[in-house]
RNA sequence: CGGGGUGUAGCGUAGUCCGGUCAUCGCGCCUGCUUUGGGAGCAGGAGGUCACAGGUUCGAAUCCUGUUACCCCGACCA
């Protein structure tokens, strides 16, 4: 019997319409899975950026900007990359529109047809590295570590808000170095810049690990990645970083002169993230009461309700409330007074839980005279008076435990739904009826792997880094394997 | 792209089988008064090409055809 899953995907689209809303783009446009990013649901993807950007910025990377127009050629370069996202590409054929002569409105005019395509961005390799052919001639030109703020557009066949729109926003990094080496260090540094976010900052655990050669990124040698567990059990990918080998120096003749004057092609990786961690943040902390957001990424940390029966109350409320937000606001806290009149008590209480605010600090009359504040707390639901002496420490403190435990809650999850299985039966009762992460042996192969996913839906989410070398059989084909891996239903 | 489902006011919906005062209800919005420690009450009011385009019919939200978008399941994918 399978046990109720929830909540899914589909289960937080009531608290998705606080930080979105599907683009409501002219019928007939064909234009599929957009979405609109609203202001609030925007602050925390700005949150986001600004941390990585700082991280990217301290480990020695800068940022440019490329293109969102790709020359139909560049595309064909490299085989792999072309077989990887072909089929889901939007492609600018016209650049002119005019009046259609029979009246009926505007057309595209048949003469204005591009000579050659334009690809708008999947990603942006291949339009980079034929600038970076340009910008490399010898090894003092490398590195090259450049990250790209964008958005991208892939014409996927099934969109899902957050996890797979038609565009999104992302960051993409492309480095170039000259040697294999301090290209592979690169890709495993920006792996664990992303792993250190998603945990420290977005407070969702993950499982560090390599793809498969089946799941691994079209172009790329290697590639690393983060792994989360979603409140129901399904893996979504979190981050990938990827080495590139000499792939894209070569298709696009990336060369440079070692000290010895020798002509070598140079190492690449590249690296991103998108707004799919906005589904990431949701889907593992949000409860029923509606969003749950780390105070590290929450646009309002704090929001200050005032209870009062008339206007003299209220004026010496909001002087309280002011004299405290201002004390919050100077150690770094971002505060939020509603004052609004035409609301209810009861109806701002639910509203910040459904955005998701961490701390609600209430006070009323009788708070003001025994010096306290009622303050609640989101990831619990629970509420404590706390003396007006110190509460800037104390939501201080609050802050941090609540950020603390909203990641303790998700790796218990986690903990909790990942097994070790060694037969077959185990297995599948784990990826059909407990919905986990099944720790596997494996037989290395890809024939193993593909056979796996048709019989269960499960795909091997990684190799994690810090596999434990075991003896082992696979768990479909019994044959040796050295190593447990993990495998899971994804998003 | 294949299978299934859905589209009615800003949001959520009833009505569709069986065509005819059926455009229903709730939330929200506007006005007024009373309210304010967990989604306030009463009274009045505004708001809809029933997804779009054809067709059948005296008459279509309802039946037929086509298109489009969304949701779910596949295939694909961050």
């Amino acid at each position: 019997m399978s046990e109720k899953l929830t909540p899914r995907h589909e289960d937080y689209s009531r608290w998705y319409n606080e930080l979105v809303v599907r683009a409501d783009l002219a019928e007939q446009s064909g234009v599929r899975g957009c979405m609109v990013i609203k202001p609030y649901g925007y602050a925390i993807w700005e949150k986001m950026r600004d941390y990585l950007d700082a991280s990217f910025k301290a480990t020695g990377h800068q940022n440019a900007y490329f293109p969102i127009f790709i020359p139909k050629s560049y595309f064909t370069k490299e085989a792999s990359h072309v077989d990887g996202f072909a089929k889901e590409c939007a492609v600018v054929t016209h650049y002119r529109l005019k009046n259609a002569e029979d009246g009926s409105g505007i057309v595209v005019d048949p003469e204005a047809r591009l000579e050659e395509e334009l690809i708008v961005r999947p990603t942006s390799e291949t339009i980079i590295w034929d600038t970076y052919r340009r910008w490399i001639q010898s090894y003092r030109d490398l590195p090259i570590l450049v990250n790209q703020w964008a958005n991208v557009v892939r014409w996927e066949m099934r969109t899902r808000l957050f996890l797979r729109t038609s565009e999104f926003l992302w960051q993409e990094g492309h480095t170039a170095h000259a040697t294999r080496e301090e290209a592979l260090e690169e890709a495993r540094r920006m792996l664990e810049v992303y792993a250190d976010f998603a945990e420290k900052v977005m407070a969702v655990p993950v499982i560090k690990g390599f793809k498969t050669a089946n799941e691994r990124f079209a172009g790329a040698d290697e590639t690393f990645c983060i792994e989360a567990m979603m409140q129901d059990g399904k893996a979504l990918q979190a981050g990938t970083s990827h080495f590139l080998g000499q792939n894209f120096a070569k298709a696009f003749d990336v060369k440079y002169a070692d000290k010895d004057n020798n002509m070598s092609y140079v190492w690449a990786t590249s690296w991103g993230v998108s707004t799919r961690l906005m589904g990431a943040l949701i889907m593992t902390h949000s409860d029923d009461s509606g969003l749950v957001l780390p105070p590290a990424l929450a646009p309002i940390q704090v929001v200050m309700v005032p209870i009062y029966k008339n206007a003299e109350q209220y004026t010496s409320l909001v002087a309280k409330m002011n004299e405290t937000a201002a004390a919050l606001r100077a150690v770094g806290i971002s505060v939020k007074i509603d004052d609004d009149d035409s609301q209810k008590p009861g109806w701002k209480f639910h509203e910040y839980e459904l955005k998701g605010v961490p701390v609600r600090m209430v006070i009323g009359p009788k708070d003001l005279e025994k010096n306290q504040w009622e303050v609640a707390r989101r990831d619990t639901l629970t509420k404590e008076f706390l003396p007006d002496e110190g509460i800037v420490d104390a939501v201080k403190a609050l802050l941090d435990d609540i950020q603390q435990n909203l990641y303790n809650k998700a790796l218990n999850l986690r903990r909790e739904r990942t097994y070790e299985v060694n037969t077959w039966e185990e297995f599948v009762d784990v990826i059909d009826n407990k919905c986990g992460f099944a720790l596997a042996h494996w037989d290395g192969t890809s024939e193993t792997e593909e056979k796996i996913k048709e019989l269960t839906k499960a795909t091997i989410r990684c190799i994690p880094m810090d596999m434990v070398e075991e003896e082992g059989v696979d768990i479909l084909t019994g044959k040796p394997s050295r190593g447990r891996v993990v495998f899971a239903k994804a998003y």
